[in-house]
RNA sequence: GCGCCCGUAGCUCAGUCGGAUAGAGCACCAGAUUCCUAAUCUGGGGGCCACAGGUUCAAAUCCUGUCGGGCGCACCA
């Protein structure tokens, strides 16, 4: 549960009830009441802008209006004191009480706890990598794929019904580009000399056992035969062969997505058709020619065509889009929406696409084909990645072991030793996802603070480490959550003991504001403040003895600490799930 | 020329559907450590939130314009 949303309800509660009695109008508007930390500390545990809200509606000045609220809230159970401050804030500290029991509700939901109902089992689908399957992934994948999954797991823990997905682009040249590039290294695996491979084709090694194979299977019967009798063989293979390496590269990193589409079913299926007439039905196509942009110069081969145009315009986008080519086959745009209409069929009404910031241009018109062939009813939200750039010890980062001449992601995840998943992972969510980022593999697996993969693993492992010393006086069989959570917590009477708690009690509300906001990302920056206060706290027992987690003179405190140490262990637990991350419990 | 993203401390970046005196890490300065893992810790200095208007009780946040950086700009995928 998260705890701001509880008081939110008792709030709008109270001032209902004081509209009831006649302190207040009736018809204010409660809906944008909101209960938050507030960001100074001094200012209690929680904070409501609700007599601001209600001041002007009402007639009254805001303080007087909190004047009104504040002896209620006083009232509510776990409340150990109100302030009225500021232009109208209401401020309520907690009582150790009422975070005592945060804590034990943290060890009895163990690593589900942050979970919400928010998502309503509502579908939503996740579309996410969606490489063309013409060459292992390489690191600029990367950082979309970890987002998107990261994502998908969050939206879970937000309580929606989330499929992943994978479309896969297997129509169009590009793939004729890559069976042309299987035929030519077949023929090599025929002892031809195949000499310089043409601009265009794929040039990298990872064609070479694709050649070997068709070669054995296929025999020299389609070597020198025309294109028209092999690609299509040739493109199937290499295609299915790519795509079982693209989701090994993904497994590499912890990704198993649920859907796979593959573009060229859907169009032989005749979605496209189908979009065409959706669109024709409510007479948004027409037959017209495309100006040439302005400004910079025209592309040289320009010349006025006519050809299908779709009104995206209507929709939000700044020029009407070309559904059809002047020749009259399908644009990839249209195929692309077939795509989501696809998906907006199977029950989708939120869709969610990441993408690289390279194709930002194309996000307007996306969004408004998916809301023209949903009738308004579909929506698309479209998170861009911006470019990773890998560093070593602070110098571009170049290798390439695999393939032509980039990093592939296997590369990446093997460069950084035994927990290079968890690294890629964690690093990859350390900014928001339209920042530009600067990813150093040096620092990437150094142990200090700088690196809050470290930083958090380290809190994780250390709380476990504690726990383990416990055992052995304790017993193991004492420590769990089960048995942890009748100790007697009225010793957790500190205040950053209560500091540690107040931040894993704001977990839930994390998953919701994340969840809601398509940012995986705040899930990590959390962790590492998490980890922080933990530290923080650990360090403290430094100094004084007195607030060590172990007392062996005094079970009862010892427990009732261990208590705490176990809920930071669930907490760190549960984030790292949320960011596919293992949390390790020991790192020596 | 148009569209999208970005502009926050010396550096790298957070900043909750608008909330109080704008935060963190690094770097810098000054201290601490016979101690459950020193795989460090505590304190300090440092800001016209690019700029100018507007909306609001309240703007880093929303709107308009300007400047600076990135990306993309017939029928490619």
């Amino acid at each position: 549960m998260n705890l701001f949303r509880a008081f939110q309800d008792d709030v709008v509660a109270i001032v209902e009830k004081l509209v009831k009695s006649g302190s207040l109008p009736e018809g204010l508007d409660t809906s944008r009441i909101t209960v938050e930390p507030p960001r100074d500390a001094t200012h209690g545990d929680i904070s409501t802008n609700a007599a601001m809200l209600l001041a002007k509606p009402a007639g009254m000045k805001p303080r007087d209006v909190a004047e009104m609220i504040a002896p209620e809230i006083a009232a509510l159970k776990g409340v150990a004191k109100v302030d009225v401050a500021g232009p109208g804030f209401i401020n309520a500290g907690l009582t150790d009480e009422y975070w005592h029991d945060r804590l034990v509700y943290v060890l009895k939901a163990g690593t589900a706890y942050g979970a919400s109902e928010i998502g309503g089992g509502e579908k939503i689908n996740v579309e996410y990598v969606s490489a063309n399957p013409t060459g292992p992934l390489h690191v600029a994948h990367a950082r979309g794929a970890v987002i998107g999954d990261a994502l998908v797991n969050l939206l879970r823990k937000a309580g929606f019904d989330v499929t992943s997905e994978y479309y896969i682009n297997d129509a169009g040249n590009q793939v004729d580009q890559l069976a042309r590039s299987a035929h030519l290294r077949y023929r090599e695996a025929l002892g031809e000399v195949i000499g310089e491979i043409p601009e265009g084709v794929y040039p990298g090694d990872y064609m070479i056992p694709i050649g070997q194979e068709l070669a054995e299977t296929l025999g020299d019967s389609l070597k020198d035969a025309p294109e028209a009798e092999w690609i299509d063989i040739f493109r199937n293979i290499a295609i299915e062969r790519l795509l079982v390496g693209i989701k090994e590269d993904l497994a590499a990193l912890g990704i198993h997505q649920d859907v796979f589409t593959s573009e060229r079913d859907l169009v032989q299926a005749g979605a496209v058709e189908h979009v065409e007439d959706l669109l024709q039905g409510r007479d948004l196509l027409y037959r017209g020619v495309l100006e040439p942009p302005k400004g910079k110069a025209a592309p040289e081969d320009y010349e006025p065509r006519e050809q299908t145009l779709f009104r995206a315009t209507d929709f939000g986008d700044d020029t009407d889009r070309p559904l059809k080519k002047s020749d009259g086959s399908w644009t990839y745009f249209s195929n692309d929406i077939a795509n989501h209409l696809d998906k907006y069929e199977r029950g989708f009404k939120k869709m969610i696409d990441i993408w690289g910031a390279d194709h930002g241009g194309y996000v307007k018109r996306m969004q408004a084909a998916v809301r023209a062939v949903t009738d308004n009813e579909g929506e698309l939200d479209v998170k861009l990645c911006q470019i990773v750039h890998l560093k070593k010890g602070g110098e571009p980062f170049r290798m390439s072991k695999r393939s032509g001449n980039f990093v592939t992601l296997r590369d990446l995840i093997e460069e950084l030793g035994e927990n290079g998943k968890d690294v890629v992972r964690f690093i990859m969510l350390t900014r928001k996802n339209d920042s530009q980022m600067d990813f150093d593999l040096e620092k990437a697996v150094e142990q200090s603070r700088d690196n809050p993969v470290f930083y958090v693993q380290y809190a994780h492992a250390r709380c476990h480490s504690v726990l383990r010393n416990a055992a052995e006086t304790l017993g193991a069989d004492t420590l769990s959550a089960d048995k942890l959570v009748k100790a007697n917590l009225k010793h957790l009477d500190d205040a950053a003991e209560i500091e540690v708690i107040r931040t894993l009690a704001a977990w839930p509300k994390m998953v919701e504001a994340a969840a809601e906001a398509h940012e995986p990302h705040r899930v990590a920056f959390y962790l590492d403040d998490l980890a922080s206060v933990f530290h923080g706290l650990w360090n403290k027992g430094k100094d004084d003895t007195r607030l060590r987690f172990i007392d062996e003179n005094d079970e009862d405190v010892t427990r009732a600490r261990l208590a705490l140490v176990l809920g930071v262990a669930t907490v760190i637990a549960s984030g790292l799930e949320v960011i596919g991350v293992t949390p390790l419990e020991e790192l020596r």
